[in-house]
DNA sequence: GATGAATGAGTTTTCATTCAT
DNA sequence: GATGAATGAAAACTCATTCAT
């Protein structure tokens, strides 16, 4: 509603953030934080350096911003995929096929969510990474709950703690999108995310 | 063999590298790459700049250096821990625990290692880890070997390909490494390398 | 007689600069012409930047005018003090209240003054201070008039040339105010005039 | 003694950092603190940039250094003046003679020296003047201790405080070397310092 | 006429690297 | 062979000034 409300002045200023952030990100997923000046992303979006000091008061700052910006645009999808369903083992089917299709979108930006998330975070001072892991905890403890909800109801066995079981989940996912990433072409995403989801569902021991 | 032939000078050679190398890996884990200047390195070291530089040819080199040096100690540990064994079941149990305690012993190191294996290395220019990831890549593949042979052998169910069954393993590993790297107290490694086998083992659905 | 000829327009305006200045005497006095921003004086002052343009044409302008302004109003004040009495002693007596009463009415451009006058006008490229500086020095000529007078009247002995006399009482009340500027607690500028002229009425030598 | 011990490494950098320090006082005198750039200073010195904050942490430092530096030499020269005499009066005469020449030796500093003592020190933050105006405020005690001692052996009359008559005399030496400093040919500083003596020794008032 | 967004030259400072001693 | 002083390119950031609205 109050999104509307945006007078044209103010959606300008939005539009002219939003091509900042794009020309950073780009440059960012490029060369990494330290091999990009301020006056390169400057250049790139096609602004006077002076400008881009006006939007973000300092080149971390401007990192925070884009970092925070793509880590709730992901999130929120993810949470969105793990309520679009009732059956348990469907949230979970969501989520692995949102990962895929919101990261594989976003492919320039995930190396650098993967450097805050897990990885090292080298980039920057410190601290700047609390609030992503802080929000990308929180998303896991989501996810535990639909292990939890399923075990609770029997549908799946209890064969490790459900943050355990989510924290296992979305490492294997990272991992495939990872093999994507260096080679598209011979490590596809899977389609049906049961190949993944097998991993868990089906034991490997033949007993 | 010729290891041994090394005279004086050569040995005390090594040994100046090896505290160059050490003090870097302080320097690098503590602050990052770009925190990291060649004089602190040089100081740490209690070497001359210029002294520094006789072994390394510049920075980039000395980090290159320093990462694969790790990474191969890494992987020749999880590489013996594969082969300790005949049985395919006992190798991934070796593995688990060898990786638990390589990665415990070298804490400062893994946030490094992470960072260039997976995750993203944007410490340097580009092209470093591309030595470090095949050297990875190969491992996975020594690792997917192990799979293979249980599912040929009838041990383990093919829920899904060798690669990515060892993919999978190991990015539970990881995964789990870095749930206790952030907090070891509420989230310890594992003793018993079946609590994250089993993951993998027993399958989550009731049926 | 013509100042009272304003349009409304005009005098508004008047105000106007006047308001910017007063806000720009403020800051400066705080905190030194480099370390202040014309962005700072035109929020202080709450004008638009480019208004603040229309009536200075530079930053430097606006300096000038404002020092201008306000060494005017000095030496009007001290000129009248010196033309209130015809007894040259009490002149002098006139002038050395009135210097006192002038500055501490104004401690904060004390500052500002004394940096355009006597000591060191580094704040501003070069040049600006003449206009100053020749005022001043004809201020100079005017109290050194009364010496002289003083002199050829007998009533003072020529000690010194008239315009070393006034060189000197002024620098004495310069010295006086500086130490009140300092610690106004145990330096109080004397009351009685009496106390800084007897310096140079009352010979020190006991002979 | 130990002055003559230093290495020729150690005299070669004592060498260099009076060249920057040099090169610095010129430039500082000629433009001002804020109108002089490290660059400038560097070039000026003919060494790099880099070197030059080898020798002094940064812009700041340079500046205390140099204005310590000089204040140093100014009051160490002075207050020797003052003890090279057992008679006050001739301690006197010493101290305005000493003042001249030092002063015309050092013009180009004068300028810097009374921004910090006197004056506005606007160049810099804050609290760089402290320690030059507390030095000061030590040498005008010990002036002050010559009046005072000259009005005990009753030498002196006690036509005001001895810290004030002592203020008075420093400010009148000031006075008329900023006369010489702006126009040396009109306005030499006196050779005999009875002349400046004078003003305070005699009285001006005929009775 | 007033506004304030946009500009970009210019500033301080760091640090990888070289090379004379 | 080791040293560390010297280098200077390049970075982050500021701010006086302009000009389209």
């Amino acid at each position: 509603m109050k999104d509307k409300k945006l007078s044209r002045r103010e959606r300008e200023k939005l539009r002219q953030r939003q091509e900042m952030l794009a020309a950073a990100l780009e440059l960012f997923s490029e060369k990494g934080y330290h091999n990009v000046s301020m006056h390169e992303i400057a250049e790139r979006a096609e602004f006077a350096i002076g400008t881009l000091y006006k939007f973000f008061k300092n080149k971390e700052d401007l990192y925070k911003s884009l970092i925070k910006e793509q880590a709730d645009r992901f999130h929120e999808a993810l949470t969105k995929a793990l309520e679009e369903a009732d059956d348990e083992r469907e949230k979970l089917r969501n989520y692995v096929k949102a990962k895929g299709s919101v990261f594989i979108e976003n492919a320039p930006v995930i190396r650098l969510y993967f450097a805050e998330t897990r990885g090292a975070s080298f980039n920057i001072k410190a601290g700047l990474d609390s609030e992503i892991r802080e929000r990308y905890e929180r998303f896991l403890h989501t996810l535990a709950l639909v292990f939890e909800s399923g075990i609770k109801r029997k549908r799946f066995q209890k064969i490790a703690e459900p943050y355990q079981l989510a924290v296992a989940l979305d490492s294997i996912c990272n991992a495939f999108l990872f093999l994507w990433l260096e080679d598209p072409k011979s490590h596809p995403y899977p389609e049906d995310p049961d190949i993944i989801l097998n991993i868990l569902f089906k034991g490997l021991l033949n007993d």
